[in-house]
DNA sequence: CTGAAAGCGCTTACAG
DNA sequence: CTGAAAGCGCTTACAG
């Protein structure tokens, strides 16, 4: 490697000082159009790397922005990455990546990871049991957050996500008028906000029909496709056995479908199930799945557009923002058979 | 937000120096123990927060990686990269992903950013045309490269994955043996290494058996499951049609037999499907896939091992470490149909 | 075992 | 329109 190039390097070449080097090199009108030229041109001729963390300790910004989710490999939060993605590129910020796997502990290393790089600010999708203190150690370090999916009690950070409750009681609604009555709920727990939201969406929509709602009815846990596949034999083994599920999400209810199906069941037929998110899959699964969508797309471009102006300090919304979900009906629910 | 706190800050509180406060932190000897202890417990009690930025600047040193892949959303590379996670949280290295969507544009920004940040190296999937320069241009700065998944021509630089011609002559094998000679090739390009080499593994295997190649029984492009689904209809309309296909990845294999189950035919019986990858996935899809096991955790352990390894200035391999792929038979493959 | 001082590579008032 | 100088918050020889 030769000598390391910086801006002294091109200021001596140039016979200018460094200051003019470092105005020109970022378009400032300070600087004569023909110097501006002069140094950028020398400065790509001789490859020259802007030293980020340099300008970042002089000016405390330091262009990146920090992303922590469960678990990067789940598609709902794929989904929203991407388009936080494309959001902040837009803007110029760096983003990092980091999966908690809903260990508070490793969510609170990768904020402190964040600090002590100076990133502008976090969205989070925080792990189960976070604390208020740990969204508010962000936040008193100058480091604005942005919650999705989730919400923290006790905090007033923006936080986007679905109306879980209005969701899932779409999804119940919709079986119960093709004439089920028993209804399973499968997955997720109540430890989250959006477990104790989901269920409660379906426990109201069969109240509201004046259908009874069974503790044992209530498969928790499940969140991926491999746990839902594995829920169909505890399913099938359900007390006077459904003929209906409300599935916490699409993985779930793809992995029911396929465990059931593996059972000699027929989908739309034999049981009706419906799924939550509506991701891509959904709509290519066999059969094609029933489910509510989540609004991804919205959620993460909402999300990072708010951090951005937190960042810059423009005023932005506080608290809770719902977004509304939709039911998609495809083909994995029908009436139930007729002689049940 | 109170004063910040920095190092000083702490050292005039405890009448001590910068220099001790620095190395106490860090745990150096040098410093007598209880001297360590109390810096330590002072600086907890303040809430400090170590600057990376400044302590980079100093030492050169940032403790960032680098990752970029063509997209983190397919399962394949998530999985390489949960790998390549939990090898780097060893090493206390954190880590910046990327997509760059093949395009080279967008890889050489991010390769520029991280020089930018100073990040000690970089574990990438190089884009599809990724020209020997762009990744001489991350070596020539210090900043050491490892490559995954694809390999670039004119480079030395250490690079690993399955055995991708070997790999898809078995799947092949697998089905000459239970006696189609039909068989298609679905997915990929001759734009990768790996398209390439896929390809002529599945020919080679065919030539052996001394049955036709034919091109228009290769169907390029497909790498998702979306794609896989809709190139059933291409599959069904293929001249004589084939009886077998030897899929890209998994992904397009599971869309294609979603798309011919959609057409009211069944997987094992009227056609046998191959995948390639083995996700956690093929188990559970219906049929469980019959794929070929490409050691993605391996492949992303190796990657991250020998790129701290080259930080570290140790020596490590260089060139191209095939690992050696395994055939799972699971149920989307049988005996052609005999009145075929 | 501890301290004083220089320096990493930028940017930002300030002066001209 | 341009330059000289200070300073961001650390770490590292060097001296004692």
């Amino acid at each position: 490697m030769a000598q390391k190039i910086k801006l002294s390097t091109i200021a001596e070449a140039l016979g200018v000082s460094t200051a003019t080097v470092s105005l020109a090199l970022r378009d400032s009108p300070l600087v004569a159009e023909t110097t501006r030229e002069r140094v950028k041109a020398y400065a790509r001729e001789i490859g020259y790397i802007y030293n980020r963390r340099a300008a970042s300790l002089r000016t405390s910004r330091s262009g990146i922005v920090g992303v922590v989710v469960h678990d990067i490999m789940n598609p709902f939060f794929a989904e929203i990455l991407k388009s936080i993605e494309s959001e902040l590129d837009r803007s110029k910020q760096t983003f990092i990546l980091s999966n908690h796997y809903d260990s508070v502990e490793k969510q609170r290393d990768f904020i402190e990871t964040l600090l002590q790089l100076g990133a502008d600010g976090v969205i989070m999708s925080p792990a189960i049991g976070t604390p208020a203190e740990d969204i508010k150690l962000a936040e008193r370090n100058a480091m604005p957050a942005v919650l999705i999916a989730r919400s923290v009690d006790g905090v007033s950070t923006p936080s986007f996500r679905g109306d879980d409750s209005f969701g899932t009681g779409l999804a119940t609604d919709h079986l119960i008028e093709l004439g089920h009555k028993r209804i399973a709920h499968i997955g997720g727990t109540d430890q989250t906000s959006t477990g104790r939201d989901r269920y409660a969406g379906y426990r109201q929509a069969m109240d509201r029909a004046g259908l009874k709602v069974r503790e044992d009815w209530r498969i928790s846990g499940p969140r991926t496709k491999l746990a839902g596949f594995e829920a169909a034999e505890a399913f099938l083994n359900l007390p006077d056995r459904p003929t209906a599920a409300v599935c916490w999400n699409d993985l779930v209810a793809i992995g029911l479908m396929n465990g059931l199906i593996r059972s000699g069941y027929s989908i739309g037929e034999d049981f009706s199930v419906t799924g939550y998110d509506d991701l891509q899959e959904a709509a290519i699964a066999t059969p094609a799945l029933t489910t509510v969508w989540n609004g991804q797309r919205e959620v993460g471009r909402m999300a990072a557009k708010t951090l951005v102006a937190r960042i810059n300090e423009h005023p932005t919304v506080t608290g809770l923002q719902l977004i509304s979900p939709e039911l998609h009906v495809r083909k994995s629910t029908a009436a139930p058979k007729p002689d049940r």
